[in-house]
DNA sequence: GATATTATTCTACACTTGATGAATTTCATC
DNA sequence: GATGAAATTCATCAAGTGTAGAATAATATC
């Protein structure tokens, strides 16, 4: 009785009958959000709206929206490190690339991925953990898996090279870099990796004073061949 | 006479005697706050208040806070293709990663970069112009200079690269890679490119089936070398 | 010297934001 | 069947947002 009560519209209160996936409806739509618009360009009613659902309810099951991100966050790493086990043959080069964009590839790290590097890149200082989280995917993704053959700065500048490539055909969509197939993409990138796996390694400690320029010497030996 | 007016604090009204440099107040301010926060996450308010000025001076002199980030834009341009002249001797792959680094290494196109970066990240719709400058910087920094011999895709790919490259450095800090100094990593990092110019454009076209895999044999000369 | 232009501040509007507390309904447990 | 826990919505708060109009003071122009 007493005929619904109060305003226009929207659902009565109350819990629903039968089971629900209000949860899980938030977590997706919190996805494609922060995909899209990353942790501090989604506000929590465009979630909430997304999924359907009042926004009271993120606060409920998640406490905050600092929390619900950190959620995606954990599940991401989670599934990095579960896939991670999937290079197949070949070189290094080309195994660590291909595995790399595999991660985002899939429809269900992905997403989460760019939602991360968007958030990660948007503020200097907003919620450090965020930025901490990007690091050590990159290390955990990139570095780790050429672990004893590579020193950290060559590790850190490669992961930043596939960073960067990843950026550039997921978040800026360069349009010929995005218009690859992942397996010319991985072709081509590999053999600019294979260039800090070898190269790099070798002509490093070659010249230890004499700071400025002239790093020819480096790759000398090929410069005719080309 | 009238005592002051008003509330507690503040400048009076009106126009101050002398000169003014409350325009470039703003917009070092503006550039500031916009390379910490990007273009969404800075407030017309904090620019204000960071250059000591009242909200309404900045749409007086620039009508609103896109004009104004769109003016930082064009002075970024700008500034970079004239300090595109500066490259000296040695190779291309060298010279490339010099004059690009430097630009990020400057006083007074880094902190533009930055912003310009962090705000065409930060989201995958608001405000297109920004991203399209940031491809626009891309093309005219890195890929424009190597024009006649690259493909758009190697010339994406490579500023994938280098923008990567800044991303880590610049704005995520990566430690390592932050503490390399300027020719250090220059050199760490010419490699890589020197890969796209040459490597590439040399192993591509010899593989016009077999899409999958085993991309050995593209630099198999020389894996005997390393 | 009158008039227009410019620089500067104040106040305010209409809106969005994250976060709460309370009310209501269903389900689970005993 | 009573009781507590969980799910759901509503109304609201205190702040912050970009933009706007009007008021005031100094300078430029004629």
């Amino acid at each position: 009785m007493a005929a619904q009560h109060s305003t226009t519209s929207g659902s009565p209160r109350g819990r629903r009958s039968g089971g629900t996936r209000s949860r899980d409806d938030i977590l997706r739509a919190a996805t494609a959000l922060f995909a899209e618009h990353g942790f501090e360009g989604t506000s929590v009613r465009a979630i909430a709206a997304q999924a359907q659902v009042d926004p009271a309810l993120i606060r409920h099951f998640f406490g905050s929206k600092e929390v619900l991100f950190t959620a995606l966050l954990n599940e991401v790493m989670e599934l990095s490190t579960q896939q991670a086990t999937t290079p197949s043959s070949g070189d290094r080069a080309t195994d660590l690339v291909a595995t790399y964009l595999h991660l985002w590839e899939s429809p269900e790290t992905g997403p989460l991925l760019i939602g991360l590097v968007r958030s990660a890149l948007a503020s200097a200082t907003g919620v450090p953990a965020i930025k901490e989280a990007l690091a050590r995917h990159l290390t955990q993704s990139c570095a780790d898996p050429l672990k004893p053959s590579l020193d950290e700065a060559s590790a850190e500048l490669l992961s930043a090279h596939l960073l960067g490539v990843a950026v550039g055909r997921y978040l800026l969509g360069l349009p010929h870099l995005a218009a690859l197939s992942t397996d010319e993409l991985v072709e081509r990138t590999a053999p600019a990796v294979r260039s800090y796996l070898e190269g790099n390694s070798r002509s490093r400690k070659t010249r230890p004073e004499s700071k400025k320029k002239s790093p020819q010497e480096q790759l000398s030996l090929f410069d005719g061949l080309f």
